[in-house]
RNA sequence: CGCGGGAUGGAGCAGUUCGGUAGCUCGUCGGGCUCAUAACCCGAAGGUCGGGGGUUCAAAUCCCUCUCCCGCAACCA
């Protein structure tokens, strides 16, 4: 056994059905874990639910169940999904479990007790109907969010954490260690937007909501996300409850894997938590990049078909996989394009890959059926391709070592291209016609099924499912398909035989395909709206329907545009002058994304003529006007030209 | 002047730390082969490395400046 080796997803928040991103994160974490346990590490892979709080808690009651049942319908779904895609964790925590919860509270406890946590008050604007505080971002029109009714300034008791404490201690952590947190460029990121202007007490619980660990001392306060989540990768293992037995084994973790836009909760508070619990830090944060949706037209209609289960069933669980740890770059974004999946698919897996397998086995096959024949020629044209395979590992390690996955698979293809030209340099179908050229022959097939092995070996943590169909093609035995039998070439039988089996990744149709892809998310865009519509149908309560009297207090009339300008420091806002019959008067409208002032200029259009005016952006705003939600784009409603302005709407 | 990332042949990227013939994959075109999943192998075309200025014998790479794109933040009455 080399040494222990701890890697970590987030713990994903089970509010709706997780989509490829999510796979995204859990199959590089999946790929760097059977990497280790191949190499003789004691590998721990953790994952889990993070499944507390609000909007949980809400969409809940939405659906009528307890916040329980609704989680637990969907974790269901995500074990399913990670089960579909060959994913190896060795534990999945749910922040619902008793030994969790129970930890939590100790956890908690006992940062109080040491002084880390300390009771305070949270200001902010509260909605006394929605029972819910809300910060000044979130409001809308200053009004709460939820239900649209004013707010009011208020304080509630809440415990904060002594984070501002630690602003030197984590700069230094970056500091001393510079692999803590990568990529590079992500730690410039904290370090200038949250360590340089010094770091704030963070508040930890809540009073707002009651699905979340309850606070042990303080009935009615329950922990909020920061020490309920984070510290689920202490207690999965153990820390603090006796469920688990694993945590002087393997903490601290060497891995915890993450996109990008929680970096900062790992980087800054997780750190800051253990240093005050006096536990040591995790050797390394590693924020991935996100998966990009094409940005053409159908982009939401399409978000449908990279469901990943979708894509599974298509393509193989493998070829998705190859895809998610082949085309994303090293820390980068990558996009995700069904152009890009199919002829990734196509050019490495079938072209490439599944192609030398079927090529090889079939001469194997036809030229010796029987098995190899023993007898030997070797010459020098082999020595480039034998050399090459057996320092492939070394190549693969050092990559992988640094979480280059797309690199290190990119190796073995080299490898894999070498191994198609080798085809070409000793053509076998012609050594096949000559009896006396057998020995050379058979030389040249063997050559290629090592070679193939050892690709097939050092592809396993990556492609799972689709090695053990190569080892069973080319007669690998169990002693040939370890990582450390790619050291060594020619551990196949000598007279190996051959086993020809089914194409391993079917060339795609690519027309064909993308074509079809497109009826199929055209299909599920109606699936999706449907259940929408019901639910707009469905009043929510008294609060949606109005009484006529409520409607006429809105003052609607046509206005005429006079003059438009973009509001400065702002890319959402124009200032518009309009005439609405009386005068001319300024409303400030955050629609520059879809129009230019001179779409509008001329034009009429409905105005809020009795709005109470508002400063944006120090610009006041006496009025809105209309426009229609469209996708993600806004279409202003305008009215025919021949209405005079001033005219009043209802 | 909010923070950060980016701009390299048709597409996606590497190269930029520590200046010195601009590289890879896909696509295109031509050739070869026929074992194989119309696959494989070889070759070619295609780039003033976002614009401008500077340092240097020499700049994709260093300095200055400008433009554009993408995240985050803010704003979306």
């Amino acid at each position: 056994m080399k040494g222990k080796f701890y890697i970590t997803t987030p713990i994903y928040y089970p509010s709706d059905k997780l989509h490829i991103g999510h796979s995204y994160t859990t199959v590089v974490c999946d790929a760097v874990a059977r990497y280790k346990r191949m190499q003789g590490f004691d590998v721990f892979y953790l994952t889990g639910t993070d499944e507390h709080g609000q909007k949980i808690e809400s969409k809940a009651k939405e659906a009528g169940v307890s916040p329980k049942e609704y989680v637990d319908h969907i974790v269901e779904s995500i074990k399913e999904l990670w089960e579909l895609m060959g994913i190896s964790y060795d534990r999945f925590i749910r922040t619902t479990d008793d030994y969790h919860v129970a930890s939590v509270q100790k956890i908690f406890k006992a940062l109080y007790d040491k002084g880390e946590i300390y009771k305070g008050t949270y200001e902010g604007h509260y909605c006394k109907p929605c029972e819910s505080f809300w910060t000044d971002s979130q409001l809308v029109g200053g009004n709460c969010p939820d239900c649209g009714r004013p707010v009011e300034q208020a304080k509630e008791e809440a415990y904060f954490f002594r984070l501002s404490n630690y602003t030197d201690r984590i700069l230094k952590l970056y500091r001393d260690n510079p692999d803590f947190l990568q990529p590079q460029s992500r730690v410039n990121e904290m370090v200038n937007n949250f360590l340089k202007p010094g770091l704030e007490d963070l508040c930890v619980s809540r009073t707002s909501f009651s699905w979340g660990v309850p606070v042990t001392f303080d009935p009615g306060h329950v922990v909020y996300v920061w020490v309920d989540a984070l510290s689920n990768y202490i207690t999965a293992l153990g820390y603090e409850n006796d469920r688990f037995h694993d945590f002087d084994k393997y903490w601290p973790a060497d891995v915890h894997m993450m996109a990008k836009e929680i970096i900062r909760f790992h980087s800054i508070i997780w750190p800051a938590l253990l240093m005050a619990l006096d536990l040591p830090l995790p050797k390394k944060v590693y924020g991935h990049g996100w998966l990009l949706f094409d940005g053409d037209k159908m982009s939401k209609s399409k978000g449908n078909v990279v469901d990943p289960i979708v894509l599974c069933k298509r393509y193989g669980v493998d070829a998705l996989r190859y895809f998610l740890l082949r085309e994303v770059p090293f820390g980068q974004d990558g996009s995700f394009t069904n152009e890009a999946l199919i002829s990734r698919i196509n050019s490495d897996l079938a072209n490439d890959l599944g192609n030398l397998v079927s090529r090889t086995v079939a001469m194997a096959e036809k030229y010796f059926p029987g098995g190899l024949p023993a007898d030997r020629l070797a010459q020098p044209v082999d020595d480039s391709l034998t050399s090459m395979a057996t320092t492939l590992r070394p190549l693969v390690e050092e990559q992988c070592d640094n979480l280059q996955i797309p690199t290190a698979i990119g190796e073995i293809f080299k490898f894999i291209s070498r191994t198609n030209k080798y085809i070409d340099e000793t053509a076998p179908w012609v050594l096949a016609k000559n009896e006396a050229d057998h020995p050379r022959l058979a030389t040249v097939l063997y050559n290629l099924l090592e070679s193939i092995r050892i690709a097939a070996v050092l592809l396993t943590p990556f492609m799972p499912h689709t090695s053990p169909k190569i080892f069973a093609q080319i007669g690998a035995e169990e002693n040939a398909t370890t990582w450390e039998s790619t050291g060594t070439f020619g551990l196949l039988s000598p007279t190996v035989k051959v086993e020809k089996g089914e194409a391993l990744f079917p060339r795609i149709d690519v027309e064909k395909e993308l074509a079809e892809l497109e009826s199929l998310s055209a299909k599920s865009a109606k699936v999706e709206e449907a259940p929408a519509k019901q639910e707009d149908q469905k009043p929510e309560g008294v609060a949606s329907l109005i009484e006529i009297g409520d409607f006429a207090k809105v003052e609607l009339r046509v206005a005429k545009v006079a003059a438009c300008e973009p509001v400065a420091k702002s890319d959402k806002l124009l200032r518009l002058q309009l005439e609405d019959g009386t005068g001319t008067r300024q409303v400030v409208s955050g629609i520059r994304q879809w129009y230019t002032p001179e779409d509008l200029v001329g034009k009429k259009l409905v105005l809020v003529a009795n709005l109470k005016p508002a400063k944006l952006r120090g610009v006041e705003s006496q009025g809105m006007i209309l426009a229609a939600d469209h996708g993600d784009a806004a279409r202003v409603i305008f009215v025919d030209s021949d209405l005079p302005t001033g005219s009043k709407i209802r």
